[in-house]
DNA sequence: GGTGAAAACCCCGTCTG
DNA sequence: CAGACGGGGTTTTCACC
């Protein structure tokens, strides 16, 4: 992991498709050398998965929120059935798990309001674990990255 | 917009390594039909780009915080001057602006605390336009992706 | 890490249903 | 009009230096 690992990490971290020979140019390797280090990242974990990122609006889920959560109970077992049951949820774009006033953070994104109603209906209401939860509406996405440097 | 186009999102929208080639076998077109789809879904922006998804830990980004940011006065020069700062921050993964109790959601990732401390100065306290803002350190990035089928 | 050849993949015509 | 075939060009891959 030197400086040019991390010039390559730079540009592909906002646009995958950029080609070794692209890539090449920018940093000052050979091609088959950029192959080789980004096979390097990919293998080593560095490199989680590559990815694309589809447009929310123009696939009609329009509506993103922003959920905390507190639990019931908060042991082990309950931790880890909700956050399977996080994961295994489409609408559930992110979950953290969180220090503070709240257990857990969703940002979701749903068709509209009723959608998101119908989720905490299944999810939040009935027979869960979940206390309390409080629902932020988002109005702007300002800013939707996955970039770390 | 099809429903063999959304089979192609479902599968590029976690992996968009995907040839057309292994595509083809999962959709049943050929393969020469799944690139003018791409194609045209790249065009149309519903596939918005394609980007590598990078480890936090592997790069010393150990920790995660979302924030609740409260404004001080929320007018609209005011508001702008916020998303673009926080859009042109490299911590800040992501900026949402809701309704609700705080005007701005962020998820952040740092080194360590004290670089998230430097932040808060920098951004929240020298002469800014933030009224208070509260802060939730992630004990568990239990899903974090930007699926959204 | 660089070089060069082979393989795989993508893209553009054209054709067909 | 959308999909299937076939070429040529690009990109990736791999052996070797």
């Amino acid at each position: 992991m030197d400086d040019k690992d991390l010039q390559i990490l730079k540009l592909v971290q906002s646009n995958a498709r950029l080609t070794a020979d692209a890539l090449s140019l920018e940093v000052g390797l050979s091609p088959p050398a950029i192959q080789k280090r980004l096979r390097k990242l990919r293998d080593t974990g560095v490199i989680e998965n590559e990815i694309a990122v589809l447009s929310p609006a123009k696939l009609g889920r329009e509506l993103t929120v922003i959920v905390q959560v507190v639990l019931e109970r908060e042991n082990r077992m309950y931790l880890d059935t909700f956050k399977r049951t996080m994961r295994n949820a489409p609408q559930v774009q992110q979950c953290y798990y969180t220090t503070g006033e709240a257990d857990f953070v969703l940002v979701m994104t749903v068709k509209n309001i009723k959608e998101y109603e119908e989720f905490t209906q299944e999810y939040f209401f009935d027979q869960s674990n979940v206390s309390r939860f409080t629902t932020s509406v988002v109005m702007d996405r300002v800013k939707v990255s996955l970039d770390i440097l």
